[in-house]
DNA sequence: GTCTATAAAGCGATAGAC
DNA sequence: GTCTATCGCTTTATAGAC
């Protein structure tokens, strides 16, 4: 056995990073090289799938991390309106107040989207379900619930994008304000 | 004088379908050279500086756009209320009721937003205060008025990335509808 | 497990004929 | 104004030494 300087699971939070910052077609090789100080060879024996089971092991990740702190909580939680609290906290932290960027929105506008339709799709499906039902148990209307959940959805999408648009990460952390007010908490 | 195939003026929206479609990064000189039959030494011709002339121009066209169809409405319309109605229909309109992406907001999330940096944020500050300008005229006060402004460009940009994310442009329409009834028309 | 070297393809851009 | 040919660089990916 060789030396080992890095595991799979140091590795990847970087990778998430490179592809935030420039996207998916924008991220190369030697971005990912730059940021974590592997060469090919070691980037290939982690992922012989190359630069698209990289993305793919990224949104996973992303996808894991969200189901445990965001989607469990919001369906399991034992207090619905403290749930859908919690819910705003955890996504103003994790987007660290408007300065990043959901890598998930932006595959979802760019063209690798079909690449990763069904994992950008399943995201959002069960983000949305999971708060729906948790609206519904914070006693929303089954109707007022689902429209709801789509419009926090939604705002919290376009907070990034116009708050990146205009440099301003105040706009995320106003929306969510804003959100917090029209939501049950 | 050779041939003249192509106008400048018709080059430009079939440009702009491709960057929507592929992104800044993801675009290529093949793709374009697809797209509208010319060769590289046309696009050079038309276009020295490139692909990122190609890109400028592009934002530039769409932004001529929106300042004559939507800011100038906003700004100078007789009815206020009226202006605002029609600035949602014209929105919906030219995102095909969310079946089209804002390009601005593309590139506003990728790594070329620093290339496109000024542009980006031109757009959307200006429409932030031609809408607020039209809502103080709509009897809104003006703290009231910046914040719906601001509401209203992120909840349409929110709508066009979950509608792509979930492949479904009726969340566009939904969420337009429901603007509607949030904002004074 | 990590490196360097390199292959093969694609990229943006230019030159020059017509 | 449009084309083809081509340059020089970067890309993803592989091979093989250590």
């Amino acid at each position: 056995m060789a030396k080992h300087i890095a595991e799979r699971a140091e590795i990847l939070p970087l990778l998430g990073e490179v592809f935030r910052a420039h996207g998916y077609e924008g991220t190369t090789l030697a971005l990912i090289t730059e940021s974590t100080g592997l060469g090919k060879g070691s980037l290939y024996h982690f992922f012989p799938g190359g630069k698209e089971q990289m993305a793919k092991e990224v949104l996973a990740e992303i996808d894991a991390w969200f189901e445990v702190n965001v989607f469990v909580p919001l369906l399991k939680g034992s207090d619905a309106r403290r749930a859908i609290a919690d819910m705003l906290v955890s996504v103003e932290t994790y987007f660290r107040s408007g300065k990043r960027v959901c890598l998930i929105g932006v595959v979802a506008l760019g063209a690798s989207r079909d690449f990763f339709a069904d994992q950008v799709h399943s995201y959002f499906k069960r983000w949305g379900d999971a708060l729906a039902a948790a609206l519904r148990r914070a006693d929303e209307t089954p109707a007022m619930a689902k429209r709801k959940s789509e419009d926090a959805l939604l705002v919290i999408q376009g907070a990034l994008v116009l708050a990146r648009a205009l440099d301003d990460p105040k706009v995320f952390s106003r929306a969510m304000a804003d959100l917090k007010d029209r939501l049950p908490t």
